[in-house]
DNA sequence: TTGAAAGCGCTACCAG
DNA sequence: CTGGTAGCGCTTTCAA
């Protein structure tokens, strides 16, 4: 009748487990299958002490490498240890040592080639310094990134990265003022005072705008991203900065809003194919609804770059296979850096001081070669 | 001096946490600032029955919509609850629920999308059935496999998606020893109970190149994915049986391993690409290593599909836009359903039976289009 | 060098 | 309907 349920430790029940009997005290002696006892459902360290013959004191040593211990015992234990197959309760020490080794990631859209690699590198840097990763996503709704908040602290997670809407300022707020630590990654929540890895959007989107202004095009169209997000406003900005610079008219029929996903770069262009005349060029918010908005023009019959210059945002892999001239930004790096920084934080017990700006690039491919390859 | 590790609660501390003094006991009494006695970190239910002037199982009562509390000591409570933000500690409920309402997952590469896609889908899922998920990549390195999966366990979580190369079967076994619930996702590996989400890759294969048969090629090649993984196995299963259905030769040197990863689709297809004669068209194991092949004939001065016709596997978004023709798999759909499975398995209490395998499509595009649309 | 015992925050059992 | 209390599996005093 063992329960389906039990937690594994992965090592099967030995002769050791059949039956357990409280000993220290009350409930010593036998007991039988109809006893409201309950059974252990894995092998813990009392099996391991008892085994050894020795105290759980003891073995809680061994298994925390303290001294005092003497070699004989500690092999001893350890023997037991890796005969059984045992593996400490990690919620039973998270208890004691207010720690899980765990942290928690917040970003919209996992499908989202950006923020895959993004949580790759997350999940890589937490692995290498013993953190385990629960990741949330949000689609940037503000009441799901306050769910998902409200989910890791109450799983007791040491430390969260967060990719937020604007709007969840009051969310961090609250965690601010308990110091638990955050690190924002890609947009920083206006207000708040975590820190965040991000890169500058307005500086790049600005070169990626004055690229297509020396290629030679004036009529520059921009899908935007998630407006809801710091990230895609600082584009937004960008983009309307450099027009500014070069005494270009600030068109508003050529702006539409996208929300980063594919699909809404398909409805974007489709719009902006509808413009008379015709944008010569777009500055898409990221790589995603550029994908999207290749698929538009060519279905109708237009090219790119011939009738319409394309630039993306992010240089997802894709965008080496397009052809798609984009801004390149270290999304693995990124992620690392935020795990390293969420984790030296959380050890060293104080917040992260600054931000950390990592460089782009801009990397020109076809899409919007003014010469044919 | 509030320290930073506090766990958080969403709240900020209330006057009625400044500090805290033992009082079931020996240590009740002021408290200073020097004291041993740790401070409480966080809220917990003791406060919130202090500030509600009930006892703790009242609280817990109330926390578990339990019956038994009258109207008005459950609003009282609950009124108390929301003022002070508590929340209640998961890991001390896991403890003696012996539940942590967490599932793991276990996949090569966040990073490819078709893994990032089935993450999408169990998360979406778990969160639907009030789980969290805890995601661990292995790049299907058995080592790393083994070590995720112990990490998961002794993380206590209730159950685990798997993707694993085919050298993990014995971890399996000691799984199931235990009746842990695990669901396959993807890959089988051979000889486990375990059932799995996934499709038919060998017959798909077989579709795949009886495809390229028929639109008349003779030489195909094909660069298979990992090929410690079942699902690369199948995929070269299916191409051999297809050629060998035909009367086509296989031929050995056109037959070149990657690893599933873009770059080794690179390699793989400059390795293809030295061959004579060449291959007139390529079925590629998954859409990434199409993607790399795609790069690698342009590089050399060829086009698909007039000098290689290509066909992927997968459908990634990036597929359509890539006019690449490929097989379709429900990604999304299949991390829903073995999210899905599994908590059933796991509130069941009993081993999901059977596999679900799920139709594939062929989607023609261009990369293969015998005319040029 | 060892072990007994007191909890971590919570739920479950029992008695009122 | 309510409250006291014994643990869940572990670490950490403190005493031997």
């Amino acid at each position: 009748m063992a329960p389906y349920e039990d937690k594994p430790t992965l090592t099967e029940f030995g002769a050791f487990s059949k039956l357990y009997a409280k000993v220290n005290g009350k409930l010593a002696g036998k007991v039988n299958a109809n006893s409201k006892v309950r059974m252990p459902l894995a092998i813990t360290i009392r099996d391991i002490a008892k085994k050894a013959g020795v105290s759980v004191t003891t073995v809680s040593r061994v298994l925390n490498n303290k001294p005092d211990v003497s070699k004989k015992t500690r092999e001893k234990v350890l023997q037991v240890i890796a005969d059984m197959g045992y593996s400490p309760n990690a919620m039973a020490r998270g208890l004691i040592w207010r720690k899980t080794l765990t942290i928690g990631l917040v970003i919209p859209d996992i499908g989202n080639p950006f923020f895959a690699e993004v949580a790759k590198g997350v999940e890589h840097r937490a692995r290498e310094r013993g953190y385990s990763v629960i990741f949330c996503t949000t689609d940037s709704e503000p009441q799901r990134e306050q769910e998902a908040i409200e989910l890791l602290c109450s799983k007791q997670v040491d430390g969260i990265i967060v990719s937020l809407s604007v709007e969840s300022r009051s969310v961090l707020e609250r965690l601010e003022k308990q110091r638990f630590p955050v690190v924002q990654i890609d947009r920083k929540v206006p207000g708040s005072n975590y820190s965040a890895i991000a890169v500058d959007n307005v500086a790049s989107a600005y070169t990626a705008t004055k690229y297509l202004i020396r290629q030679g095009h004036s009529r520059i169209a921009h899908i935007t991203g998630d407006m809801n997000t710091k990230t895609a406003q600082d584009r937004l900005l960008g983009y309307k900065e450099a027009l500014s610079d070069w005494g270009l008219r600030l068109e508003h029929q050529l702006i539409v809003h996208g929300d980063f996903s594919k699909g809404s770069g398909i409805l974007c262009m489709e719009e902006l194919l509808s413009r008379t005349p015709l944008p010569s060029a777009v500055f898409v918010g990221n790589d995603l609804m550029a994908l999207g908005a290749m698929e538009a023009i060519g279905k109708h019959g237009l090219r790119v770059p011939d009738d319409v210059a394309l630039v993306g945002y992010d240089n997802i892999d894709l965008a080496a296979s397009l052809q798609l001239t984009t801004i390149m930004q270290p999304k693995f790096e990124m992620g690392q850096l935020a795990a390293t920084t969420l984790i030296t934080s959380i050890e060293k017990g104080e917040p992260a001081v600054g931000d950390i700006i990592l460089d782009t690039m801009l990397i020109e491919r076809k899409s919007s070669a003014a010469t044919v390859l």
